[in-house]
DNA sequence: AGTTTCGTACGAATGATTTCGTAGGACAAA
DNA sequence: TTTGTCCTACGAAATCATTCGTACGAAACT
């Protein structure tokens, strides 16, 4: 199993956030992206690339003068990650202590609210009838 | 108005978690806490929590020798500071993605989908009763 | 061909964080 | 008093992330 690839930093992220929602680009198409939101060198956004290109966070098809990144990883697959490490270090690991903080201390729109109640109902609808396929291997989360 | 203390660092929020749960506290104590989670020398310790005085994470009461430190910030404002952070660079600044995300993809008990459910049921009922006093300053959240 | 443009590669400076060695003062023990 | 222990302060190394200058090749333009 070739090992995974690493935690992004804040600003690998920020070019992987570019390449989830555009697709394969080149480095000045990121560039253009990241500049609209912060001023940003082309050759510092370049960097980033070529060393998330050596952690595997990114692949690239160089066959022009200019090379084509596409992300490496799963948006859902990082996000998990990075929620996974905050929480630990932020909430002592309660996923609870989270939600609650993150439903508490702020304002949520009654959609949004709806959104969570139907998943919370989808989750206690799944407890009742465990698959028997997909064998659930996730560590169990206080 | 003095400026808000900036948001700590890994190691500072080791430091604030200790003083959080165990009130003011020497050096000594706070680095044999941690010890117990992993390999820190003590001038490290040290060296942290001076530079956590200098930016205003933690106060110290310096009459004797040893000097007793203790945290400047709440622990409910500094996960509410980190949240914030977190959720923007990691999902968009949805925070309705995150709860998702904590809640979709891994494990969480009936008691905690129980606590949520309330904790629905009490935000629904502040909606639907909004208090005259406590004007919420926060930003409205996607 | 000569020049400008665009792209990659790379070295290196900067700043933040973490780490610890060492110095020196205060206090207790011998 | 001398020695040893505990504590703070400080300097500095090591690491990481970010940033950009510069070099250099290829392609396009004149």
């Amino acid at each position: 199993m070739p090992k995974a690839p690493p935690k992004p930093t804040d600003s690998e992220l920020e070019i992987l956030h570019v390449l989830w929602q555009h697709g394969p680009a080149t480095v000045r198409t990121v560039n253009e992206q990241l500049s609209q939101q912060r001023e940003i060198g082309y050759t510092t956004t370049l960097k980033i690339m070529q060393l998330m290109l050596e952690k595997g966070l990114v692949q690239r098809d160089d066959e022009g003068r200019s090379h084509i990144y596409r992300a490496a990883v799963r948006e859902q697959d990082t996000q998990g990650l990075l929620l996974d490490k905050f929480v630990a270090a932020t909430f002592g690991g309660s996923a609870l202590k989270l939600v609650m903080q993150a439903l508490g201390n702020r304002k949520t729109s009654p959609d949004e609210l709806a959104q969570i109640r139907r998943l919370l109902n989808d989750i206690e609808i799944q407890n009742a009838t465990p698959s028997p396929s997909t064998p659930d291997d996730h560590a169990p989360v206080a």
